[in-house]
DNA sequence: CCAAAGACTGTTAGCGTTAACATAACCAAA
DNA sequence: TTTGGTTATGTTAACGCTAACAGTCTTTGG
């Protein structure tokens, strides 16, 4: 009549148990475990020793509530799928690294509810700082991320009022600075393709500094398409297509990111025709996928590491109220006519 | 003598601030915000209103600490930076969003050691479970993942024994697939393009799957090439120029990830070679940029969204011990001939 | 009118850790 | 020896919240 072979209850693990394992107080377990205060090379050798044999995990939720203090840094982005985001990522992680504090993710899809829900959410977990893209948000999200009491950083865009410190570009001095170039290349019949999202507050900034540059010349748009959704790349084709048949006598396309940019490169490419002589092309962000492309596509870097590392330094230098504008590159490629 | 205009000193809220401005026990005012337990309407509303002007957060870490639950779900993996794992997020994101729990994303970069350090770290948060790509570990992190009494899902590859559940394809079983489509396609000279990654088991499995099948109908590959870092597309363009160099009289491409595939597709289009008469191409994941390519590459989807839902499933569930094996299914497109 | 069953609110005691303050043991200098 | 300063360890009281239970009112049915 043996008993079945069942696992002991295994309640988790406290410091407790591993202080009797190791006939030590509690307290003495916290101080190894933290490498705090002076313990004797001994003891911290018999902690250490029980506590792994144990297979003893810490309990952050515990030692938080103690001490107050959270090694979290909520970051708060529209989006994982777009290559940019991951780009500002590797930049934020890379920084916080040696700062003994971790990078949170939230997504918001570009929905400014949802965004609100996140923030509440990462900040119930009481982090050590917010990175949030963008400068607009709901007036509940504003009026929480101004009484959060710790550093906030909003990052990627530069034009408005920032809550307390922000990172990041011109995107109305991008469009028109990119506006200038095609111009002076003497392009004329200039098209705008770019994404439908509402809440692409970058995107639309980026048009207006255009549209602005452009009326400075005395030129209007010839045409615009817009799309949500789908495929980048396979947008892009699809919406050069509609352009160019609409309008054929268009002779530049300004497209609102590299990825649709990239499949319009790749249908005027198999179309023939004649770039940057007949037609000129150009996108915004510099992601790195454009390098495979077998032409170069002009467009503009936006900083996205350098925007991760210098949000993330802020965060971990515990400053407030600094705004760090960042310039953009022009990248001409081979896409506009020198 | 005035002085400055300082902001109160604003310690950080709590349910007592809330208790006291609505009159009522903070237990009260603790339902209200959870909403559990019977609470009049009028109480309701009037919690609410105070704690809405205060501007309350609640503080989970202590909310966890008393109840130990805690609505989080560690999801680790190798990176975001190549399209395949922002998909399998949103299929989690997606399946999570009804349940109350929340993601919480940590990036190994497809190192062993961060991997350990990152469960750790999540670990010590006390997630309701983990989800984590591949079914390789150190032996300490598999001792903690065996150890930590949540669920626990391994995505990706069932190709091993998983810890406690799994949810993914055969990689080995797809390497021998697409290496059978594409002897019975006619191609005899292979050669395979891929990661040079030490740690990316799933295209180490997918190669094995592959010449094992080569093997077993009396073929060797007749080149290989690998690659590590910078622009995937542009490294499919140098590695296809490489190959196609060395060994001119090969006519079949294979690549271990559609990004590099789609630069090399792009190369060969570009030098005009005869798709898929004289070579034929095939790649794997089933990206959507492969849509917007001016040809269909053959490639097999990974099923990345569903694994994200089926692993989420898995975890809302608090299910245990389950293997879920989905079936890639294989894209022929426009690079095999038939 | 009373008992029993809700409906609503409050009280108490932790959750597992750490800050802050003892305490104890030891050693060097006076 | 005494003093004072380290070094090494322990004790106590939070941290802010919720589970569990204990009331206090109502309401309902007989």
């Amino acid at each position: 009549m043996t008993q079945p072979p069942k696992t002991p209850p295994k309640r988790t693990l406290t410091l407790r148990d591993v202080s009797e394992a190791s006939g030590v107080s509690e307290m003495t377990v916290s101080r190894v475990l933290r490498s705090r205060g002076d313990v004797s090379a001994a003891t911290r050798d018999r902690v250490l020793e029980a506590a792994r044999t144990l297979g003893y995990v810490p309990n952050k939720i515990a030692g938080a509530l103690a001490s107050s203090r959270v090694n979290l840094v909520a970051v708060i982005i529209p989006s994982l799928s777009n290559m940019v985001f991951p780009e500002v990522m590797a930049g934020i992680s890379a920084t916080l690294e040696t700062t003994g504090l971790q990078p949170v993710v939230g997504v918001t899809n570009y929905s400014p509810d949802r965004e609100e829900t996140v923030l509440y959410e990462m900040l119930s977990w009481r982090p050590s700082g917010v990175i949030i893209a963008g400068l607009e948000h709901t007036p509940a999200a504003q009026a929480m991320l101004q009484n959060a009491g710790i550093p906030i950083v909003e990052i990627m865009d530069i034009d408005g009022v920032p809550v307390d410190s922000a990172v990041g570009i011109s995107h109305r001095r991008a469009g028109r600075q990119m506006a200038e170039a095609i111009i002076s290349a003497g392009y004329r019949k200039i098209a705008f393709l770019g994404t439908m999202m509402p809440h692409d507050h970058r995107a639309r900034k980026r048009l207006e500094g255009f549209e602005e540059a452009l009326a400075k010349a005395g030129i209007a748009l010839v045409d615009r398409e817009f799309y949500s959704g789908g495929s980048a790349l396979l947008k892009g084709r699809e919406m050069t297509a509609a352009v160019l048949t609409r309008t054929p006598d268009v002779d530049f396309l300004y497209y609102s990111n590299d990825m649709i940019g990239a499949g319009g490169l790749l249908y005027c490419l198999h179309l023939g025709l004649d770039i940057p002589g007949k037609i000129g092309l150009a996108a915004f962000n510099g992601v790195e996928l454009l390098d495979g492309l077998p032409r170069q596509l002009a467009t503009m870097d936006a900083c996205r590491h350098e925007i991760g590392c210098r949000a993330a330094e802020i965060i971990a230098g515990g400053k407030e109220g600094n705004v760090v504008e960042l310039s953009p590159i022009l990248q001409r490629g081979d896409t506009i006519r020198t």
